[in-house]
DNA sequence: CCGCATCCGTCAAAAGTTTGACACATACAC
DNA sequence: GTGTATGTGTCAAACTTTTGACGGATGCGG
């Protein structure tokens, strides 16, 4: 076991979730251990990936068992933050902020969507799930008073950015992008980019260019 | 100039969308050229990638002036596909799937959704802009008759790899994955990973552990 | 209790990605 | 023209990530 309080890489990060999703399934089926071998085989990995993984963080597997899936599960829930409750506000109230908005697995999963934002006034005042759509201006006071701490950005890339400055003034310190543009944040605040948009020509490229 | 016919290392591929997207937000603008240098800044990298990456395609800048945006739109347009119409079927009706099959922005980029499938007979039948909710056994007899290219897995992860061979099978050549879920398909298909709750369990995790 | 097969932890090599440096080219001012 | 500022293309070094190999632990069958 090497130094286990190192940070760990992002590209070690990028699989954490899957990880966790995976060993949340085998403790729903009650399974008790998983090996390197089983995690690699089914997230598409190779074991040496996994267990170098697992390295980064103070957590130890068995000869010849492999890891406890309890255990695992509360470190890698740890780790992400998944025990924390989050939050969140969405900014954004068309078709794709009002999906998240709906979303069941966010709340499942600790990520409560705790208001939702627009500033068109045609869709301001209707209902999505419990929550009504704001004009944007309320912002401010809605992340304050409920002490918000991400926000999901989801307008045109044109409005990107001073959305972005806003729920930033207003004290969140993540955001999650799903605008096709780069946005600019101070450096105590993290940015995350989930773009369908990209992942769709990512796809395309990789069907025309393939076998 | 190097070899221009080598393939594009998937590092840059993920880089390919957003220099689209800023490179067509400069076309509207009427701008005809832009420097590795506005393209490092405004998309967060550094001038060296920017030249690096353009190095792999068939498209030269010019000294003191930079890229010529028009050209340079067009070369990353046909690299990505993005001048190719897309047929794309979405399995899974539930919130998000209504909501791509909604998103104006995919049909305006080449992505034309042509179908919407659900297991479940309750969503089945309702009208979600334009198209029918049909029952997934229908998939094949549409994926083949439109000659559909491209699934979106909208469904929870449990019938992810289910409907992944559905599609497989069907004929088609790329899956955009939504499901927490690993899923596995024959080399001749290409699959994209695109999970929203993934970026926001690696943006708690940076939160957290960060500045 | 011994041998064997399995599976972890670690390390170092290999592969992939980003960065910095610099030669060379072009536009523009004078 | 000539000099200067700005920008490209390229290369090699630095860094990151993935992979393969191997020693050592553990559980199991006889």
């Amino acid at each position: 076991m090497q130094s286990p309080k190192k940070t760990i890489p992002p590209s070690v990060v990028k699989r954490l979730p899957k990880y966790l999703a995976y060993v949340q399934s085998l403790s729903t089926r009650k399974l008790e251990w998983v090996s390197s071998n089983e995690l690699a085989d089914q997230l598409g990995l190779t074991s040496s990936t996994v267990r170098q993984d697992f390295s980064y963080f103070d957590f130890s597997g068995i000869s010849k068992r492999g890891y406890e899936v309890q255990g695992l599960q509360s470190m890698l829930t740890s780790i992400l933050g998944a025990d924390t409750d989050w939050k969140v506000v969405v900014v954004g109230a068309g078709n794709l902020g009002h999906a998240l908005a709906l979303h069941e697995e966010f709340p499942r999963r600790g990520f409560n969507i705790v208001g939702i934002f627009d500033a068109d006034p045609e869709k301001q005042g209707k209902v999505v799930g419990g929550l009504t759509v704001k004009p944007t201006r309320e912002l401010p006071t809605v992340v304050g008073d409920l002490g918000v701490n991400m926000g999901i950005v989801a307008v045109p890339a044109g409005s990107a950015q001073s959305v972005a400055d806003l729920l930033v003034a207003a004290g969140v310190k993540g955001l999650l992008n799903m605008a096709l543009t780069h946005i600019i944040v101070p450096p105590s605040v993290s940015v995350i980019d989930s773009r369908i948009i990209a992942s769709l020509f990512e796809l395309s490229h990789s069907v025309l260019h393939s076998a």
